[in-house]
DNA sequence: GAATAAAACGGACCACAGTCCGGTTAATGT
DNA sequence: ACATTAACCGGACTGTGGTCCGTTTTATTC
């Protein structure tokens, strides 16, 4: 039979298969239960035992279903961007198929510091020590989508490290800074953006 | 937690004046006991108890000098780095004044892809959890210094933005991501700083 | 439905970053 | 030289991320 359930917590396109129904309970226990102590006391009070203690699980259980602290926010993370995922590959345009590459690569801009400012924090923690963990599924379909974008932009040169470039910009870290610390406004940095994005596209 | 005022040594180009001769002795101790440790067995392998026992003081001097592992580590980079830092403000043409803006901002990314080949790793580990601290003096002299050439380039938009732009792409984490995982040679990351450049200087 | 293999569970255990406070040392004033 | 004070020192202590391994649960096979 086929669970829909099972295909939430993980990866944006990937369901996982064969995986044993008590590890598939315990997943979405502690899913829930980070994503409430999250909500209800912040990011930086989620602690690993925390979480096993909320779920009723043990520590260990944890540890093997994410690997590490930093997974377990990227699961969150990816838990609530899936949506935006959707949106900007299946969705409506501007940020869907259907308008210009350089609209699109506006709106994608846009839409990610807009999102950012809901769920930033989570996102930034899910980065291992030293920045976002740049191999993770999640970042490097980011960095696809930029990079047809990119091409289809028309760009000619290293449309990759383009999209590095781009992706760079919007990183949690980053824009939390200018946003929280900085004091700048959404309006600049989209406009920011935007020209980032008619430099490489020429 | 932390002493702010106490980072002020380190500092690029400012002395601390007015410490106390054991205090500064100590942490001439702790930084050459923090080289040694990191030139012999890498930077991860750098723990705190070891500094302060290699250095042969206690452990809460190490964290009353440099606040934290991070501080520590930023405290070794810059150590390295000030010849960096004198080389693009005094040094000669075209990484240091005397050179179109243009060449000095591509001298300037050339050259902090080199020196991340060299000791990236301690720059990256000189990071806060979620990225490099913005907020760190040396950063903000890197941002400084980009916004004036980028100026100096005749760009007219934000420039500081660009700056943030720009010091993204030369973040450790980045780099040495694209050079040692993804197998990037030097020679493809200058161009395509090159092109960033271009593209923001219009 | 029982045997078996594989996978998941749990919590004791470890290492390390960071804190705290009583004792010590260096600078200053007399 | 001595007292005073402020800064520094050290190492015991805590909290948390991460590991390990004996035990339990699930799925499969006969």
């Amino acid at each position: 039979m086929f669970d829909m359930e099972r295909m939430e917590w993980s990866l944006p396109l990937s369901g996982n298969d064969g995986e044993r129904r008590d590890a598939s309970r315990n997943r979405r226990l502690l899913l829930h239960a980070a994503s409430t102590i999250v909500a209800c006391s912040g990011v930086d009070s989620l602690t690993m035992d925390g979480v096993a203690r909320e779920a009723g699980v043990g520590k260990g259980t944890v540890f093997r279903r994410f690997g590490s602290r930093a997974g377990l926010m990227q699961a969150l993370a990816d838990q609530t961007g899936r949506t935006f995922q959707e949106a900007f590959m299946f969705g409506p345009p501007p940020l869907g198929p259907g308008a210009p590459a350089r609209e699109r690569l506006r709106a994608f801009g846009a839409a990610s510091i807009d999102r950012l400012e809901v769920d930033g924090r989570v996102v930034r923690a899910a980065g291992s020590p030293g920045g976002p963990d740049l191999a993770h599924p999640t970042q490097r379909l980011v960095r696809l989508h930029l990079i047809m974008l990119l091409r289809e932009a028309g760009v000619q040169g290293d449309s990759e490290l383009a999209a590095y470039q781009l992706a760079a910009f919007l990183d949690a870290g980053l824009l939390l800074h200018l946003s929280d610390d900085r004091g700048m406004p959404r309006a600049r940095l989209v406009r920011a953006w935007n020209v980032l994005v008619d430099g490489l596209t020429d």
